[in-house]
DNA sequence: TGCGGATTGAT
DNA sequence: TCAATCCGC
């Protein structure tokens, strides 16, 4: 009997358990992928983001026939229809079953859910697997027997489930299937921007995780906040569209401690513990549906009066709000469709606690220019940002963006990369360079639109009013 | 994964 | 005068 094989974000042939399972249960396995245009509107999908999905479906597509696997790829407006979509395939093909990787945001658990369901109604089996977390949402609870809600706990509890599961060995496919030779391109509608820098095959993506977790973690613990070195490992599109799975990552890094999960030099460790974040994340959006409806995790925080001035919020979109380190970050993002994460920080807090703009704002914003955004990583760190999530930074820590500045980009290199008009700004004035302009007349760098002090004062204030009505 | 003002103590 | 430290926000 036949097989289908349901890909997601999980375009990757190894460590794929609904692939392997699959393959290993049946002759003939017939891969598919569903387009839901409209749905990815919906949830604010990048153009950048679909133009790689794009790319990678190919490669993955080219990886499925060397193992005679042929991709399918079925076009819908939005996941309520996949049910009969996915049915009907199943029935053309012959198929008595489907197998998928879990996604664990709202909608897509809904959907799943209704393409259960109605599969399962006309006779078929579903199979799902938790291939793309390495702790499954539920899995580990505190002692009351709920959800954990600070991070620092759920990360000693997620070690102790790697320490004691260990990490599954790397699965080969089963079976020999002809190899497929014609196969088509694929071409994805909609608006798209070029990703052409960061695409590449499963089996690169994997050369790149492997040659960083080599060669380049025991740096990551101090130069991930340096901007300018760019000493972050640039896989998180990767990660989004599942091409790499957690459990690949932790192999490699398994062979740098006897002990693992323990015992690890604290770079690859730190950087262990992002994974953790990838996950603690995850599992919270599961836990909490609210979150999927753009509500705060605190609920008290609503009540902030947070400023929804569009010709402000515009100005730190397009990296002008005359604080450099922002406007360098904020025109990396529209310009490459990626930010560094330090940096990301700093312009989500200056949004929120300088401009006082709603997070959600900045939520959104993201989501439409992020390759790499996800829904739960991106929605956890606002919130994060913000002050208004589950162990997020507390409400009167604002980040001063000048000094930040010093601190990430103390030659100003990151901001005269991104911001041209401050190129030959010397060192000393490049965090603050409005009287030095002044000076010399220059008019084309704006000034600061707001008096950091005075915002400050004002979020703290307000924020603290909300915190004593609780 | 602060900041900023106040205090302290060495010079 | 200034760096180190403390503490409330």
């Amino acid at each position: 009997m036949t097989a289908v094989v349901w890909f997601r974000q999980d375009l990757r042939i190894a460590d794929n358990d609904a692939l392997h399972q699959a393959c290993a249960n049946h002759e003939q396995v017939v891969a598919v992928f569903t387009i839901t245009e409209k749905q990815w509107q919906e949830h604010d999908w990048a153009p950048i983001k679909r133009d790689l999905l794009q790319r990678q479906l190919n490669y993955l597509q080219q990886d499925l026939a060397e193992k005679g696997v042929p991709l399918v790829i079925l076009s819908c407006d939005y996941f309520r229809q996949l049910p009969a979509e996915l049915l009907q395939l199943c029935q053309k093909r012959g198929a008595a079953a489907l197998y998928a990787n879990r996604d664990y945001p709202l909608h897509e658990v809904r959907r799943d859910r209704a393409v259960n369901a109605w599969l399962q109604r006309h006779g078929m089996e579903c199979h799902w697997f938790d291939s793309n977390l390495l702790v499954k949402p539920g899995q580990v609870k505190t002692l009351n027997g709920t959800y954990y809600k600070k991070f620092t706990p759920f990360f000693k509890a997620w070690l102790k489930v790697l320490d004691a599961d260990g990490i599954d060995a790397p699965q080969s496919l089963a079976g020999q299937r002809p190899k497929i030779n014609n196969v088509h391109s694929i071409e994805l509608a909609g608006e798209k921007k070029n990703s052409a820098a960061w695409a590449g095959s499963e089996h690169v993506v994997r050369d790149r995780l492997s040659r960083f977790l080599r060669e380049e973690v025991n740096q990551y613990k101090t130069s991930r906040d340096v901007p300018a070195l760019d000493a972050t490992s640039r896989l998180s599109p990767f990660w989004e569209l599942g091409v790499i799975a957690p459990r690949a990552a932790a192999r490699l890094l398994q062979s740098q401690s006897p002990d693992f999960p323990y015992g690890l030099n604290e770079g690859p460790h730190t950087w262990l513990s992002e994974l953790a974040w990838r996950e603690f994340y995850q599992h919270l959006m599961w836990h909490v549906p609210k979150l999927s409806y753009g509500q705060a995790f605190q609920e008290y925080t609503e009540a902030y009066p947070w400023r929804h001035d569009q010709s402000d919020f515009k100005r730190w979109t397009e990296g002008r709000t005359g604080f450099p380190i922002v406007d360098a970050g904020m025109r990396q993002l529209l310009q490459e469709g990626w930010m560094h994460n330090r940096v990301r920080m700093i312009v989500a807090n200056f949004l929120c606690k300088d401009l006082h703009i709603d997070w959600r704002w900045g939520e959104r914003y993201f989501m439409q220019q992020l390759i790499d955004g996800s829904f739960a990583a991106n929605n956890g760190g606002w919130q994060w940002s913000a002050s208004t999530g589950t162990d997020a930074v507390p409400y009167f820590r604002v980040f001063n963006p000048t000094r930040q500045s010093q601190q990430v980009d103390p030659d100003g290199q990151y901001i005269r990369k991104w911001v041209k008009e401050l190129e030959q700004v010397p060192v000393k004035h490049i965090h603050a360079p409005s009287e030095y302009l002044r000076a010399r007349g220059e008019t084309d760098y704006p000034l600061p639109m707001v008096e950091h002090k005075d915002a400050r004062e004002r979020f703290i204030s307000t924020f603290k009013g909300l915190k004593n009505e609780k």
